[in-house]
DNA sequence: CTGAAAGCGCTTACAG
DNA sequence: CTGAAAGCGCTTACAG
């Protein structure tokens, strides 16, 4: 093996102490090229760069960090690692992330612990501090007022109801209302929802968009949609799904259009109407929500709203590196035009 | 606002130097406190957890590690986010984590990258050093011989060939022959393969499985299985296991049962099958693999396989954790017995 | 329990 | 480019 005997020949080096005195320079020089400061000739650069190679020498980001230099790093606190789009974000981020140099320290927050992760970011000097998802108002209220008041760089991604500045969400109000106003063109009029009903923030602001689809019409959203989330358990959403298709199947005067809060729902209630005999889209249609693989295993296949996560979280990375450069800065709430997707799931309203 | 008055009360306190004035009590003791050691009377402990209260000081985690402190972080080496599995490995590997007092510092590796990343890793003085998934098999073992040299605790989740040692994945050989005994009892005789080809270890040992089993039975693997998987594009898992049922669909002497890959490529065969007007389980049984929440998506829901993670990530944690109390410890390869699920997809053969 | 001192590995002026 | 020095915030003996 004499690849890992050269290796061996080479000793294990930990400090700049050490590792100037093997390439034979001033520790102070190679201070300088290890941080691309002016003044070492590009011989000498050159040099370093090789032994850095040849020992495979790091300096120690405690040192480095407890002389109040960047620390490269950036906190991501978690809602959960449950469902796609909240992993989808975490992938993106992170991704992104480490391509502007940026590692990550990720923790899952479980409620009430909140800060005592801040004060770990803290202590490990991040840079700046992203939220992905959905936490206690007054928790993370209370969290907001501390990173402001420190000035640390911080964004919320889903979450906008917090915080008039620094958080950044696709359009939720846009999106129903794109996809309403997708199946009003289809001549639909009545529309069942699944899965969308409750007072949290991001369902009344799926509402409002569809509402507002309505309303644009002469409308009465009362009249024009409806509910039956409050006879069924909610268990995973597939089956929560099979079983709203079952109650909606038996009512009279059943809707022709239906929209989902997430594909999960909709490809459970998809399922469930066909094997009920019902036909989609001839008989009625589903949009779903979050344009994730699933939608490709239904026939037909199904339509849904894609969150752009990807352009999500470039913009909440820009604002996070502009407050990093700028201590202090804000932004007022983003929000991010989603995609509808059409597919065959949603096609037109049946003859009356 | 009485309550963040209060707290602007507070000074912000950056060091244990300026805490330990603001205790009264000089800075040996509130180290002394801060870190759990004898000597400190119990009213004076009570006296720096209230200050510390008051204050949120945290000491700086730079200047701890530089003294050669614990950093209480483990380093976690991801192939990808992109399929559940890994997903649900990372959350649990995260929570346990937490749990046992460790942060998590989290990288996805692009080819080529493991070097840099693990340096980083070495510069943030993490504890150990968690893989999970399957990386180029080259790289990872240059990873490996770096850190065995220097005694850095590591585990490897799911890739077992590279290392004799330290590695913990589930018992891929152990789960298929379940698998495969469990349909052979039910009377099947003739095997469908669904994704399950190629000369990757992981599906190696999964077909080692199957052939053992049916060996067992003094069947011939190679007249009592099929597979179309050459016939196929892969694309995305639920639109390749429409396309194999539509193969299998028309050949003569089709199986009457079916292996997958996994979970997505099942569903989408299961759904296809059906929508060629083939019954399951009367005409055919499906078994998928992970055991994911899409089980319960089909009628009938689909037989799987529970990789275990949990129990999986609790030995890979009580692996590391006995490597950093005592360096140098290795075990053998640690092989995780998956749980079979057995659900009404995988039923008694049809008559012949 | 206090107080003064050394040292972890680095960066940053500063004089040569 | 070198070399000696200060200092970041902590922990750890050590003498009192």
């Amino acid at each position: 093996m004499p690849r890992a005997a050269s290796r061996r020949a080479v000793p294990r080096i930990t400090s700049t102490a050490e590792f100037a005195r093997y390439v034979g320079l001033a520790r102070t020089t190679v201070s300088k090229v290890l941080n691309g400061h002016p003044g070492p000739k590009p011989k000498t650069v050159e040099r370093v760069r090789r032994a850095l190679e040849e020992t495979g020498f790091t300096p120690n980001a405690f040192a480095k960090g407890l002389r109040g230099k960047r620390t490269a790093t950036v906190g991501i606190c978690m809602e959960n690692l449950l469902t796609p789009p909240i992993v989808a974000k975490l992938a993106a981020l992170q991704h992104q992330l480490r391509t502007r140099g940026f590692a990550s320290l990720i923790e899952v927050l479980p409620a009430g612990e909140s800060q005592r992760v801040l004060q770990h970011f803290d202590s490990m000097r991040v840079e700046g501090v992203v939220f992905i998802g959905h936490f206690l108002p007054n928790e993370l209220a209370d969290r907001l007022v501390e990173l402001r008041r420190r000035q640390m760089p911080h964004v919320l991604l889903d979450q906008t109801e917090i915080s008039p500045t620094n958080a950044v969400a696709f359009d939720r109000v846009a999106a129903m209302e794109e996809v309403t106003n997708h199946l009003l063109d289809l001549g639909h009029r009545h529309f069942g929802l699944l899965g969308i009903s409750g007072t949290v923030q991001s369902i009344r602001e799926r509402l409002q968009g569809i509402e507002r689809a309505l309303r644009a019409r002469g409308l009465d959203p009362a009249a024009a949609t409806r509910s039956l989330d409050y006879l069924v358990p909610r268990t995973i959403d597939f089956a929560f799904g099979h079983d709203l298709a079952r109650q909606f199947a038996q009512i009279p005067g059943r809707p022709t259009a239906f929209l989902a809060l997430n594909d999960e729902i909709a490809v459970g209630a998809l399922l469930e109407f066909q094997k009920l005999g019902l036909r989609i889209p001839q008989d009625l249609s589903i949009v779903g929500f979050n344009n994730q693989d699933i939608c490709q295993l239904t026939h037909p296949a199904l339509a849904s709203v894609d969150q752009q996560v990807d352009d999500t979280v470039r913009t909440a990375i820009n604002l996070l590196l502009r407050q990093i450069e700028e201590p202090g800065y804000e932004d007022p709430v983003a929000r991010i035009p989603p995609l509808f997707v059409p597919r065959d799931s949603a096609g037109p309203a049946p003859a009356a």
